[in-house]
DNA sequence: CATTTTCCTATTGACATAGTAGGTAAATAG
DNA sequence: CTATTTACCTACTATGTCAATAGGAAAATG
């Protein structure tokens, strides 16, 4: 399950992308046109800003703006980013330790394959699709 | 992310499938062979049970035993059982209110494509695919 | 009737989710 | 230089799920 943590990062990202010419988007402003709690949302945007996904200007004319174009984010960054992992099973993530039934695991294949499945569909969608909508048309 | 929820009750599916012959299998042999905690397989068969993908029956002699042919049940409706959903977003869960932003969602696209490849990975794949290793070898 | 087995209810500790509250620091406009 | 706007930071809370554990009641057999 995605939780409201990627979705709402890659809503904030799209309406960056939308909204920036050269000036930064104040939080304010995307909280109220995504319907966002701003408080909540900022505290999902300290992680983009920490991952470098995003840059904050403090003060009067500040907010946030893309770091490069839309066509260099994927989703699945993003994702993997706010959501901590996109592994789909605790034996698959990243500091998992050795399962000991690894090696004659009946399931661990299946789990395998649709990690991987997961993997390349996030990882091929770029922010760039979903803001022009190209993903709309392409998808059955 | 699959919980152990639905991993354990599919290992504990493929367990019956390789025992069973004609006589049920006992909860206890199951979660030694199987390495889980008796006491929270139980909770997890109960749901099984309880969806009638399994019968138990009381008393000595007694255990538990698939009710289809291992080739009839699908992967897809054991986790959808035991997790509740397979939906992947909130906003495509069957009890999810209509989002008003639903019309214009720019994201919404990308999720139902998403959900419906979980969906058809997991509805295609059988207990008998994973009883017989045949997935192993059909899988990258 | 004793034993084996499932069946049922309740509780627990740890953690994540989805927020809220209240402030500090930076930058600009007047 | 000061008021305002904005990001940045820490802490808290309510609710729920996960992964179990505990203890017994009911059913079935030998």
């Amino acid at each position: 399950m995605i939780s409201t943590k990627g979705r709402y990062a890659i809503r904030f990202m799209i309406d960056l992308a939308k909204q920036s010419k050269d000036t930064p988007v104040p939080l304010d402003e995307t909280a109220i046109r995504q319907d966002i709690s701003k408080k909540y949302l900022e505290s999902i945007v300290k992680i983009l800003v920490k991952g470098k996904l995003v840059k904050g200007t403090s003060g009067k004319g500040g907010g946030y703006r893309l770091i490069r174009m839309p066509e260099e984010y994927t989703i699945g960054e993003i994702l993997e980013l706010t959501e901590g992992t996109l592994a789909t099973v605790a034996c698959l993530e990243a500091e998992a330790e050795q399962c000991p039934r690894k090696s004659t695991c009946q399931t661990l294949p299946m789990w395998k394959k649709f990690d991987n499945l997961v993997h390349d569909y996030f990882f091929n969608i770029t922010l760039a699709d979903l803001v022009n909508g190209t993903f709309d048309h392409e998808s059955a």
